[in-house]
RNA sequence: GGUGAGUUGGCAGAGUGGUAAUGCACCGGACUCGAAAUCCGGCGAACCGGCUAAUACCGGCGCGCAGGUUCAAUUCCUGUACUCACCUCCA
């Protein structure tokens, strides 16, 4: 959620930062009217109310002496009337104005390019070099089925598209790979979590992905409490810290998470629909960090890099982009995407989000720090996925396939896969 | 799932329709060479608004949350969440 204040104090800047993400000005005029009504209200009703206060004590005064107090008795009761009148046109004009607060988007950073879509993001940085085998490459849904290893049609029988099975190599080495991840990212500071992986609505609304993005989810009803399967780690991990005020010394907060997430992919019918790109259900390793305003893009920097680095030891080609404002999430001011080399589709495709919101978010789930003068401060939030665990998977199937039809486990994952240096037909399941 | 108790500042903890006690902690001062102890004073609930150069000042709100009754609610009523204890069940 953004800062009415800043907008009430520059409205042009406002509407000139939102106009790159697609917020048309009306509607920041709109807000600010109500803005306005909702203050000249509480100006009443609060004098009203100081009224209400200083006659009271004047009754309680008189009462005590035994003196009579209907006057004042029957003065307050027109004035208890119109504060709940004031006080009503008030809740009315606060809802309409957090309507659209809570719809509009966190503004772009000015390193951010301005755009609209995809088209506009701008590469920073490439790494590695793309594989020139002697052969045509072939799609990991390929290799993975050719070996046994991955069921797509069975999990389609059982529960639907994009699902699947993972089976024995398969299976294991999807366990390397977010075991080596979570390794690394302890070594980096993070702290390890296990969250949970339903949340309640304030929780969803808190890192903003309600109430814009509910057709994106699945919900489950527990008791009449709708509770969402996470759509990534981010929602219970960021609002680990909702409503805590946290001590400056203890900031920055880093946190990591395997877990898995659940996404309804409304919307992206026809997509992606071979393969472990786009599932309903699919594992990710997730950072968060919880920091001071002053550091978050410092943060941002070495979250990007502690995702990258999963990649360079992984060995595979990889570039970041910038994500122009139209294409860059709800709550982000800046995100770099990282996006993985697959040899089979000849593409590079996404496998981390790395997000500064700034406090965007830590405005809509409390989170707090109390600074060296005993004030309470917003924080900032900053997350991460280091990585996504199926995407990486299908990374490694494209990227270390043999021509004869075998997978080569990448050096630092031997360890992870019990000393299996190749999947082949033979020991494959 | 059952029964009972509870939820009030950073912590502890009273209050019971009429300005939310008190103690510890914290800040300032006195005393002291200095500190401790002691004494005096003060701040302190998270947020919103007004006026602002201002973290100053004024006001509102504020006793788990949401409603209701009342001139007035921490207090009475209704609903609800959570915590704890015991019982029951359970991977």
């Amino acid at each position: 959620m953004l800062d009415i204040k800043l907008i009430r104090k520059d409205p042009d800047w406002a509407k000139t930062k939102l106009a790159a993400r697609g917020i048309k000005a009306e509607q920041i005029d709109e807000l600010l009217d109500y803005d306005k009504t909702r203050r000249e209200l509480l100006v009443q009703t609060e004098t009203l109310k100081e009224k209400r206060n200083k006659v009271s004590q004047e009754i309680s005064t008189k009462k005590r002496n035994k003196e009579n107090a209907d006057q004042e008795i029957a003065d307050m009761k027109k004035v208890g009337t119109d504060i709940k009148d004031l006080d009503t046109k008030l809740a009315d004009t606060d809802e309409k104005m957090n309507y659209i607060l809570v719809r509009l988007p966190n503004w772009p950073d000015d390193s951010v390019p301005v755009g609209p879509d995809e088209n506009t993001n701008k590469e920073i940085r490439k790494w590695g070099d793309i594989p020139t085998e002697g052969f045509k490459p072939k799609h990991h849904w390929d290799i993975g089925e050719e070996l046994g290893i991955l069921d797509f049609d069975q999990a389609t029988k059982v529960a639907g598209s994009r699902f699947v099975y993972y089976l024995g190599m398969g299976a294991r080495l999807e366990r390397a790979v977010y075991n080596f991840m979570l390794d690394e990212h302890q070594k980096d500071g993070y702290t390890e979590v296990i969250p949970p992986y339903l949340v309640n609505n304030e929780a969803m609304f808190g890192t903003s992905q309600f109430p814009k993005f509910t057709e994106d989810v699945y919900t489950v009803m527990v008791d009449e409490n709708p509770l969402t399967l996470i759509p990534t780690a981010e929602v219970p991990l960021t609002n680990y810290f909702a409503g805590k005020i946290l001590d400056e010394k203890d900031l920055p907060k880093y946190v990591t998470a395997l877990t898995p997430c659940f996404r309804s992919e409304a919307g992206s019918a026809g997509r992606d629909t071979r393969g472990l790109i786009r599932m309903h259900q699919f594992n990710k390793v997730e950072m968060v960090k919880v920091t001071k305003p002053e550091n978050s893009f410092d943060e941002l920097e070495k979250l990007t890099a502690n995702a990258e680095n999963i990649l360079k030891k992984l060995n595979l080609a990889y570039h970041v982009i910038v994500l122009s404002s139209g294409d860059a999430s709800f709550s982000s001011t800046k995100t770099y995407d990282l996006e993985v080399w697959l040899p089979g589709q000849e593409k590079y495709r996404e496998v981390s989000s790395c997000s500064n919101c700034l406090d965007f978010q830590a405005r809509r789930a409390h989170i707090r720090y109390r600074d060296e003068n005993g004030k309470t401060q917003l924080a900032h939030t900053l997350n991460g996925s280091g990585l996504a665990c199926g995407r990486i998977v299908a990374a490694i199937l494209e990227n270390y396939q043999n021509e004869d039809g075998s997978v080569t486990i990448p050096d630092v994952l031997v360890p992870y896969m019990g000393g299996v240096t190749k999947i082949t037909k033979e020991n494959a399941i």
